[in-house]
DNA sequence: CTGAAAGCGCTTACAG
DNA sequence: CTGAAAGCGCTTACAG
């Protein structure tokens, strides 16, 4: 029998069981609400006791004997940029947007978020290990999900993923139809020469950015225009070093594969002396706040992120397998383009 | 006995014991690396099994029986404005961008991070029932932290927040020389009639807000200037409003509380006609990334949000009880003022 | 160097 | 309605 600890020990359900004359498994009822199991003079009982002796259930424990952890995951690959070894490198707002709302959505229910922002190629174990009930991952390019994780019943949403897998969920923008919104624009607008900034979209053809531009791409196919590609790293730098090559490109309308990457290829115009949009128009895409706060505006593609993240939490806790559940874009004008 | 469960079941150390031929006593010092617990063969046999047999680590087991959860939160207070009740509410890209640098510092210690980002009122009960390890607080207001966080052994470490406590520890900017610094820039460069903007300063001051108002507000004291209030939440939105207020009052020097409420405060101002910096000379506070994206960029003080992040890890490791690590602020001159 | 055993703080059938 | 007991998957002295 363990000494009592040089901190004052915690308060247990044993504790609360003996103080009032009750067995553990009482107190475990009440505290789970079972009201039929318990009578509520019992019930009341401990519920006192719990209260004056400020017992907290631990949910660690209370995980390993129910198998059910509480714990949400968002794994989140692509954070940093991993060519990139600078001492402080740029985060794309939209990471903060989503964990954010999520973490919200999941509060309502109790359950907590844990973060993953590491390599795509270890977050299976932190899945494993953690004993997440389930999690959502973004940004992951991998063909195949590890059959691990199909045994053990994690409950997955592939968010902004297009990579298909039949038992896993899937919330997605009909992205297609996002870059198709984009190029109808800037071709109604009367731009001849238009571009699409994006990253890894030769390299990861099912990478957001490359759906995107494979949309935007047939689009301008339909109507005779080309689509040039630049290929930069989305982030506002990288959006800024794109404006060299769409000067070089002599593009009139350019289709950005994200708000931030916008900002930056309009800083980046305006530095070269062009003017957005009469020089050239820019469309940026995820209508994140950020897009209000750029001069100008961005006209951008609205992705819909807090329906996103609602509809994952909504599978999360009960959608059937395989279930996919698409949100519809929609093109927000403002005055880049 | 229970039965296999539909699921296969998990693989758990007595089976690698088993099939190794060794007791889990073993297999546990093998995958904790205690090297001169057990001989080189035997080592590596049970490292075979654990491949072999995809073996992965409960660590909600571990932490049950080690005390030590590898959970680490990060407690953010006032992320959601809690008077608006709008649907999709705004979000200080701060956060995000303290989340992610914080789970990166992390991550290299095999440390989880858990986000917390509801009320203050019953962020306590989270870090209890999730046995976390440590955590770090931000935006928490309460003069005094509960006692039953005394008797527990967690690691706090209270961040940007200027509440004083003997036992926890403490990382902040020198926001009293950081408000002088804007003041001061403001006066060397002639302004005369100078505003500070910025949420729940008479309310809360304690209070980050208050704090760098009330440095500014000494250095304007030290020169013979005023320094009116304007108070509003700190967001885009807030700022926006705001510029009414400060036109009203006709002040032609403004420091915004943080960089995303000068952003807003821009716009408001060129909303209503008023040039930035000419008429009005615009300092922000943070300098986050968005402070480089707003047209024109902001003048701001940088907080030092990396250094500060690391500063609280390395604390959260083995800072001494009451330990405080302040950071210096600076000024970033841009164009904004 | 290795193993048997107790324990971490809960939950969950099951018997009464 | 209530309790005794087994079990969740680990870690940690301790004995050998």
């Amino acid at each position: 029998m363990p000494l009592l600890s040089k901190a004052s020990k915690q308060v247990t359900i044993h504790d609360v069981a003996r103080r009032a004359g009750v067995s553990i498994a009482t107190v475990s009822n009440v505290l789970k609400g079972r009201a039929s199991e318990v009578s509520e003079p019992t019930a009341e009982r401990v519920r006192r006791v719990v209260e004056q002796m400020g017992y907290v259930k631990n949910l660690n424990a209370a995980a390993l004997s129910s198998r059910r952890s509480g714990l949400i995951g968002a794994i989140l690959i692509g954070v940093f940029d991993p060519y990139s070894k600078e001492p402080d490198p740029e985060i794309n707002p939209f990471y903060g947007e989503f964990v954010f709302r999520l973490e919200n959505e999941l509060q309502a229910h109790g359950d907590t978020l844990c973060i993953y922002a590491g390599r795509e190629e270890a977050y299976v174990n932190f899945l494993l290990e953690r004993n997440l009930d389930g999690a959502i991952l973004v940004g992951v390019i991998a063909k195949d999900l590890p059959t691990v994780l199909e045994r053990r019943d994690v409950r997955l949403v592939l968010f902004d993923s297009f990579v298909h897998h039949r038992t896993h969920m899937r919330v997605q923008t009909d992205e297609l139809k996002g870059g198709a919104l984009a190029a109808d624009f800037l071709i109604a607008r009367k731009r001849k020469h238009l571009a699409f900034v994006g990253g890894a979209v030769r390299d990861f053809p099912s990478n957001i950015p490359a759906i995107r531009f494979q949309g935007a791409s047939r689009a301008c196919d339909q109507s005779g225009h080309r689509l040039l590609l630049v290929e930069e790293w989305t982030s506002f730098e990288g959006g800024r070093r794109a404006a060299h090559r769409v000067l070089e490109l002599k593009a009139d309308g350019v289709i950005a594969s994200a708000d931030i990457m916008a900002a930056g290829l309009i800083r980046g115009l305006q530095e070269a002396g062009a003017k957005v949009p009469d020089d050239v128009a820019v469309v940026g895409y995820d209508d994140l706040p950020l897009a209000r706060y750029v001069s100008p505006p961005l006209t951008t593609i609205r992705q819909g992120l807090p329906e996103k993240v609602r509809a994952a939490v909504e599978l999360l806790r009960d959608g059937e397998k395989g279930e996919v559940r698409v949100i519809k874009p929609h093109l927000v004008v403002r005055e880049s383009a």
